[in-house]
DNA sequence: CCTTGGCACTCGAAAGTTCCGAGTGCCAGT
DNA sequence: ACTGGCACTCGGAACTTTCGAGTGCCAAGG
């Protein structure tokens, strides 16, 4: 049904409009792209996709563009994804080097993502699901006022602040940070409900009240943590891209952006940094976005992904490029948290 | 020159002009805000308006709108900071009143001020130029590398990692632990580099090396975090209200929002929070923002603005009520911290 | 049987035209 | 000093015309 000169056409047709975003005529495509054949034939063949559902034509008499399908069939069997050059792989690297800590990883990662695929960049930061205690600090601020840092096995610190109705001992907060080290060190985050469980008991009576607070703020950090999800977002300026008719394509994405909950879905889950996942159009879970597709993949290990990285941007956009560009970002991103 | 009618009439004008977005002339204005006098007697008004630079046409013969100079007359001159409903306060301090952490207050005044104000919001995180140190917390990861943790009075948390050539003793560890924290407890972030000067040497020949260049780092830290300056973003959905010429007025906004410089210097110097700073189009630093205003002002303790929030909009915005909001979160906020 | 040149046809976009009325400035009258 | 009246301006909306890229179909040719 569909031969390779209807496969070539149809690619032909999706570099073309990714190119100048016009409807793209018979004429026109045997002129820049060397098809060996006349307009006419390719009529034909740009007949039969339409009826395939590949193309569409915006009116009667104008040039075809590609439908979600066509984009489909495109990334899935007719491109490859595309390398990056050896300096922009330099670039990267050096780029993410000098991060500093992990939020600045992620800063500059989001940043990165925006500025090479000229899209909108979306990064997760890393979850804490897998991640373990490495150390509980507790600190008074003030007399009635306790700050309770945790910091966690892949270096990001949280914080908490606990009142407390009478002064504290100093020695019982040394003695309090010292159990609570003992008892969590190297704990899964996720397994601390039950070590935490029994710490008030070591206490005097008297201090158990208090105690017991701490022990809940933590769990509720703990937890609040493992579900919250933070997210970074960055380049929406490339969003004036996109093109006329702002209010169809441009005001869905950043009212999206502004929740990141619909982030979250729309990056999907975490898959392995060598799978890319790409949502085109109408196959994202937001109609809304129907003229918006998502480049996406996780990063992390090599064997288990952290958490998810991506990008946004109009269905009409360069794919080979984007997907090579999100893979590469991932991978160094990845490379980097390894390392440190 | 301009008598108290005349200034009657540019304050109908610009009333009149941020409600509807179109050109307002005298007829309309007439019948709309009931100004005692015809429609002819406000042309000549409107006429004197413009001779002195208040209000101009756009074309001949079509209605005027304010400049910016007009809109300055009537922030400085014709209009009063209206304050908040009750109800609206109230919505205030409860969302407020949930946030956990000193990030978790900066996000949510950010999505607080972006909702209330519909426009823009941008917080800038809490200065650490007047805070001091409260605690210094290092700890190992893995035998090569070690975690330094910083907690300011502020309630601000940072992190660095140090890594170092040889395994290090944990008794040297805890060593260098309670020796920090002895000199810089309470120190200002701005004094600490003398206070860390001489620490070196109080260790043994062989571990002067490391020690050194954890205080370097540490330094590294203070200073960073002096000079950086966070901040966060939101409501850039609200952009879409815009109205049109999306390339001149949108696109100048979301690029300057990617920049967190020019927001700084947009912001301005952090004022007293009783004090509002407005900003009018071609007031403002940047041309490419001719077409914008920002409405900013201090939070903080009372006495003293620990750093800056506002708001970035077009200049026909509603400025009174914007104003209102500005205030009236900067103040919620300064109490949010000075309670914390 | 697939490909091609030819041809009549379609229809959106751009350019041109007309029309309308909100708005203006000015002046004479109260 | 204010007002009603009046001639004038000119941008925007609505309509018309023109233009040409693009199409589908068909008959002829390899």
């Amino acid at each position: 049904m569909l031969d390779d000169r209807k496969l070539d056409v149809l690619r032909a047709i999706v570099e073309d409009y990714v190119a100048t975003h016009e409807p793209v005529g018979s004429k026109t495509l045997v002129d820049r792209h060397n098809l060996g054949v006349s307009p006419a034939t390719v009529r034909n063949d740009m007949a039969a996709l339409e009826e395939e559902g590949y193309i569409t034509q915006p009116h009667t008499s104008a040039g075809r563009i590609p439908t979600d399908a066509g984009y489909r069939l495109f990334v899935d069997k007719l491109s490859t994804v595309k390398t990056l050059s050896i300096a922009e792989k330099k670039a990267i690297t050096s780029f993410l080097a000098g991060a500093v800590d992990l939020d600045d990883v992620v800063r500059r990662t989001v940043r990165l993502l925006a500025q090479i695929t000229r899209q909108v960049a979306i990064v997760q930061y890393p979850s804490l699901n897998r991640s373990s205690v490495r150390h509980i600090e507790v600190v008074t601020m003030g007399a009635r006022r306790l700050l309770l840092v945790l910091i966690t096995s892949n270096g990001r610190v949280e914080q908490r602040i606990v009142e407390h109705p009478h002064d504290v001992d100093e020695q019982l907060i040394a003695d309090l940070r010292s159990r609570l080290n003992t008892v969590l060190a190297g704990q899964r985050l996720t397994d601390a409900t039950t070590s935490l469980a029994g710490v008030p008991e070591l206490f005097a009576p008297g201090d158990r009240a208090l105690v017991a607070s701490i022990v809940t703020t933590l769990l509720e950090a703990f937890t609040d943590e493992v579900g919250e999800q933070r997210i970074a977002v960055g380049g929406a300026a490339n969003l004036t891209r996109y093109g006329d008719d702002f209010e169809r394509n441009v005001k869905p994405v950043l009212e999206a952006l502004e929740e990141h909950v619909i982030l979250l879905r729309l990056l999907g889950e975490a898959t392995n940094p060598t799978t890319l996942t790409v949502r085109i159009g109408h196959e994202n879970p937001f109609e809304e976005l129907a003229t918006t597709s998502v480049v996406a993949t996780g990063y992390g290990s090599k064997s288990e992904a952290l958490a998810t990285l991506g990008i946004v941007g109009p269905t009409h956009m360069d794919y080979p490029s984007t997907m090579g560009a999100v893979r590469a970002v991932a991978r160094y991103v990845s490379q980097i948290l390894a390392d440190s």
